[in-house]
DNA sequence: GACGTGTGATTATCCGGTCAACTTCCGGAT
DNA sequence: ATCCGGAAGTTGACCGGATAATCACACGTC
């Protein structure tokens, strides 16, 4: 019945049930004990101003009596709103998007919205579904992590709900607000970092996120060192990074530094510095990039380039808040500033 | 207006928006359309067998054209039941809830539920708002990761909610299932492997779950191997580790391994065995226990318990849909095996 | 004593669906 | 000719609240 079958395991009956679930008081029951009208018992709850104390202490004892809570679903039926944000994401392993999510959900709770986590798996059809979910719960906002609104899907969900973009910056799409890491400035900050430690001959492997390649391109320029511009191109993953670093540091002469498009990359350009025998920081200084566990543990210790993510997060509450209160907003593009993180992959040249 | 000042960033205008976001068509507008009772539109869309092929494309085209979804609230609302579960996380930064998540989604998804995920931050007063939130939704089911229902809100909703618990073991409350690791087993599994190696002096560092440790008593115990049983206890830190590691490998005669309590403590007794000059896996094993994607780097590479995280999600779905099927069920415990993942922290004696 | 006036409470609708009950129509058995 | 049964549709009640409109009533006021 549920997904796949489960490898065995032991089950343990702990003890007898005998009362089945109450159905949950109504509005009317509340109203019935407390002898008033439900209409009366709704302006209560909702402090209505013009009720004599005398009845309003009826009514809010009954309900504490019953053990009452308003049915949301109700609630929003008849208001047209929800009260609920769908935040999609492709993964929530990444620990970025957990901290983005932090920093959503304390800000959209100082607004009244709740935060409802969908979760796509990086799978365009679980992308689709979940927003189709999304927008038959009438979620009054949407935030995509990850996600490029293409499909059809999410181009209706978007010109239907209040949306923001995080991540991606290349959307055109009226209506859509974007929240992104300013790629360009956290390049630089890296690149100012290994000048300012004297390196010249500072190379980049670039990832997916081309900005941060000319974010390198240009700082260099800026440094006038030009002509020690190296780039090796690596997909996101350790064995890239290794590779890349490989050809790199076996030119003649090797870079003192490399600049790596995120932290997975800049794993394997540990690995390859290992295997080739370059001790880091002495001989070979490193900068990731996204601030990931990984790069923070004793073990590694990597210098990163921090993303906000809370911040971002923030970023996005206000935006989306902001467009619910008036859609029809012209669309904004909000860069959050990244931080320099410095450890002790980094050092003097 | 949403939660602290953030860091001042650059904001960009896009682009000007003229269409205001239309009203959602509803079932009505649908019926108009085509030209029969809202009723009928309802029927075609639930798949009644009873409508004449003519009116059911009708109906369908214009729903169709319209760009029409049903509305789930009113949907809920007229059928008492929300056919959504709410999973209340304690911390999205732990992969475990990450990986727990997943199967959990991929199994609820197969019963036709879909899964909501709040996050309390380890919060009790989010907790209770984030569970208050889920009671007002209705939602049909509730799944508390790393939360023990003590709380009254907590208590009060597993009385009136379908829950299942996981991690936590020591609940008593009637019709609430749990699903847990089996923290014994997998002790037993850390011993086995050790003691297959080779060794004797296995000291254990004990972290907040006993049943670990017990595993650990069990299992030398069963080797023969009571004499040499050295237990340190430590919280849950890098740095907790590495003094009581350093407090263990003082000893003399030292222990050839050590099997952590997780995998944090873990790293604590990898820097403490560094400091000592002393090398893994030659001089001295180690064991963690999660299996965390930091022991699985390259340059970690520690030996650990893997707990079946997704198993477990599928479990809590399995056990969750059979409740909201039947209520006043046994509340069952589920204890899902763990793996041993060897790597290259454990060597021969 | 007739007439506003304001306060506290009730009544009646409505939100967008589902579904039981009812109507209509048509073919076939009696 | 009458009745029955089933298919195809429609009507209308209902889910649990919010709220506009209405009402009952006591209190001044002239």
């Amino acid at each position: 019945m549920s997904g796949p079958p489960v490898k065995m395991s032991t089950i343990t009956e702990l003890r007898e049930v005998d009362a089945l679930p109450r159905p949950r008081p109504t509005i009317r029951n509340v109203a019935e004990r407390a002898g008033v009208s439900k209409s009366l018992v709704s302006l209560v709850l909702r402090g209505s101003p013009h009720v004599s104390e005398h009845r309003r202490q009826a009514v809010l004892q009954a309900a504490r009596e019953l053990g009452y809570r308003p049915n949301a679903v109700a609630r929003s039926l008849v208001e047209g709103r929800t009260h609920l944000v769908g935040a999609l994401v492709a993964d929530l392993h990444n620990p970025f998007y957990a901290e983005f999510l932090d920093g959503l959900q304390e800000s959209l709770h100082g607004d009244g919205l709740r935060m409802l986590i969908g979760n796509s798996q990086w799978d365009p059809a679980f992308e689709d579904e979940a927003v189709a979910a999304f927008l038959e719960l009438r979620v009054d906002g949407l935030v995509l992590l990850g996600i490029a609104p293409t499909s059809e899907t999410l181009v209706e969900a978007t010109s239907y709900t209040p949306t923001v973009v995080v991540g991606e910056r290349d959307i055109e799409l009226d209506g859509v607000d974007i929240v992104a890491d300013d790629d360009q400035l956290g390049a630089r900050l890296a690149i100012d970092h290994l000048v300012g430690l004297g390196h010249k001959r500072i190379a980049h492997i670039e990832g997916p996120r081309s900005s941060r390649c000319e974010g390198y391109l240009v700082a260099m320029r800026r440094h006038s060192l030009a002509p020690y511009i190296m780039v090796e191109a690596a997909d996101s993953s350790e064995e890239g990074g290794k590779e890349a670093a490989t050809a790199l540091l076996t030119r003649d002469p090797r870079p003192t530094a490399i600049f790596a498009a995120n932290d997975t990359v800049a794993l394997g350009v540990l690995s390859a510095a290992a295997e080739l025998g370059l001790r880091v920081p002495e001989d070979l200084s490193v900068v990731g990039y996204d601030n990931t566990h990984l790069s923070a543990s004793h073990h590694i210790s990597l210098t990163s380039i921090d993303q906000a993510r809370r911040t971002m997060g923030r970023s996005a509450a206000a935006l989306l808040s902001d467009r619910i209160g008036d859609p029809g907003k012209v669309a904004r593009l909000r860069q959050v500033e990244p931080e320099l993180i410095v450890r002790r992959s980094t050092g003097p040249a």
